[in-house]
DNA sequence: CATTTCACCTGGTGGC
DNA sequence: TGCCACCAGGTGAAAT
């Protein structure tokens, strides 16, 4: 389901509503997918830990949480320097996953599969019908928390998104999917930006013009800012950490728009697969 | 090693 | 209406 935009959009309202509250129990289903670290490990390591801040990397989220907050102990907290996280739970949403900030009394939606009842008497809802997400919990070990695979799109500089793709053989569209390569970017915006950087697809990642590589770097950074602005894509039932929809969808140049118009230049959109993954374009604006 | 294919899941859609 | 094939925003393991 979710891309950059859409999983930013949900870190950033998730922040909002959690920072500062404290997990004070946690229930999760009894499914082996999604749990990463098994549910036991995990409702150990997230019952009695503050909520010291949630964010984006990748396409995860991570919570970074702490045994201490503004001078007060976690239950069986174990020293430390104050309110530094000692921990992180890391949500990967995968195709269908949700994170809501719900109230208790909220119809529990099927598929819920991690509930994280807080202080404050809100919670914390995991909700995944395919079960392609993952639940993780990891203790931090020297200083440094979770980090992508890959590069950041949104500040990965020229050069180095240039260099990236060298003697690559592999279709554009393959390389903006591999995640230890780019970190965040998905089917979507792939093909959004390729459209506006005038590339097809199919060609291949290591022959592209130092020139057209650069024009695609821009693109995807113009694309993945206008819908982080519009609170991602809402495809089918993606909705933020309050249950809303995204707008981005409404701007999607190719992406599900086969047979239709292009918007620039009236040619019908195509549809191709392309590294195993449907990929929409214009046989007229890219080449 | 780089690249491609497939399995992992459920639900919605469109054809017959 | 019912059944079924096909499709879906992702990813990692297995195969090539």
């Amino acid at each position: 389901m979710p891309e950059l935009p859409e999983v930013e959009t949900i870190a950033r309202g998730v922040d909002a509503r959690v920072r500062g509250d404290q997990i004070v129990e946690a229930w999760f289903s009894g499914f082996k997918q999604p749990f990463k670290t098994s549910p036991k490990v995990q409702a150990r390591g997230l019952e009695g830990s503050w909520i010291l801040g949630v964010r984006r990397v990748g396409k995860h989220i991570v919570c970074a949480l702490g045994s201490t907050y503004g001078g007060s102990k976690r239950n069986h907290g174990s020293g430390g320097a104050e309110d530094e996280p000692d921990r992180e739970w890391i949500v990967h949403l995968g195709m269908t996953g949700r994170l809501l900030v719900t109230t208790p009394d909220a119809e529990l939606a099927a598929h819920t599969h991690a509930r994280l009842r807080l202080k404050s008497g809100r919670e914390i809802r995991f909700v995944d019908p395919r079960r392609f997400g993952r639940l993780e919990l990891r203790e931090i070990r020297s200083g440094s928390g979770f980090e992508a695979a890959g590069q950041e799109p949104l500040t990965i500089g020229a050069e180095e998104f240039a260099l990236m793709f060298r003697g690559r053989r592999l279709a554009i569209k393959a390389a903006l999917l591999n995640q230890t390569l780019l970190s965040g970017v998905g089917n979507i915006y792939a093909d959004e930006s390729l459209f506006r950087a005038g590339i097809r697809p199919r060609r291949q990642a290591g022959r592209l013009t130092k020139a057209h590589l650069e024009r695609l770097r821009r693109e995807l950074v113009v694309v993945l800012e206008q819908a982080i602005r519009l609170g991602g894509s809402s495809v089918s039932d993606y909705v933020d950490a309050e249950g809303v929809r995204g707008f981005f969808q409404l701007e999607h140049c190719v992406y599900q728009r086969t047979g239709q118009p292009c918007l620039r230049c009236g040619t019908p959109i195509r549809k191709v697969i392309v590294g195993g993954r449907s990929s929409h374009y214009c046989p007229q604006c890219q080449n």
